[in-house]
DNA sequence: CACCTATTTAGAATCATTATAAACTAGGAC
DNA sequence: GTCCTAGTTTATAATGATTCTAAATAGGTG
């Protein structure tokens, strides 16, 4: 229920797929990283039945889009989002191929002098890759 | 013959292909990005004879991992590579979907105050979202 | 209910990348 | 130079994430 207006205000029709998704998405105490493949197990465990693979992408685009997911930027065969869609960044463990957070205020201001013409800054990512 | 001591320093063998590789990847004024599909292009307009793919990621793989090249973490389908492996940043032209050096200069120094135990920071790459 | 369009779906298609295994080659030993 | 061997190259097949397709299904409005 608590995802249905949520869906019919960004005109996404509440269908029980999508409510789905969003109970293992945004149902939890913590933002998370996931990827397709990662999210499609834990949607057969939280939930018991298949959603098509399809349509699991067709969703998270469209979550995408809305603002209600982001992809990380990292260089990987398959694509990483996160849960957390705020202003912040990433450690990534290069020994354990595994994604931290790091909150903006773990990392000072940024300051970008060079401009380009005509074009605005949309977002800073920052990957702050880790080795032992 | 430029290039045979650096590859043998290497402990890569010089052969055609790899010396062929360096002249288009490393014997120009300036740096540059590019992705294999590109590199493979380049390679067939620059010396007229074609390297075989599989090649041509062996190669940049090997390069990749001797320190001559840096991947560029962004998102896409194809992996981008970076001709210029000194410590900078990048914008990504969202529109235009090009990608723009920083040099470090452009960009103010990036103070990370989060540390995790038994990890050190290999690097920090930041990327820079333009829109119109 | 009836209708229309958005959505879901299984399966096929695409495409970057990697694996395979046979042919070739650099470079050292003689 | 010839031989030898491990490292390379190559065409081709395999892999695997993602996207496409077209038919079936399901919201939502009248």
């Amino acid at each position: 229920m608590q995802y249905l207006d949520k869906l019919r205000n960004s005109g996404l029709r509440p269908t029980k797929q999508r409510l789905q998704i969003c109970e293992v998405l945004f149902n939890t105490e913590k933002t998370f990283h996931f990827t397709v493949n990662e999210l499609d197990k834990k949607i057969k465990n939280n939930t018991g039945n298949k959603i098509s693979l399809a349509t699991i992408y067709n969703t998270i685009h469209a979550f995408e889009k809305k603002g209600y997911l982001k992809q990380i930027p990292i260089n990987s065969n398959q694509t990483y989002f996160d849960t957390n869609v705020t202003d912040h960044h990433h450690f990534y463990d290069l020994k354990d191929e595994k994604l931290i957070d790091l909150e903006n205020c773990d990392v000072g201001p940024i300051n970008i002098k060079k401009k380009i013409n005509g074009k605005k800054i949309k977002s800073i990512e920052v990957l702050v890759k880790l080795e032992d």
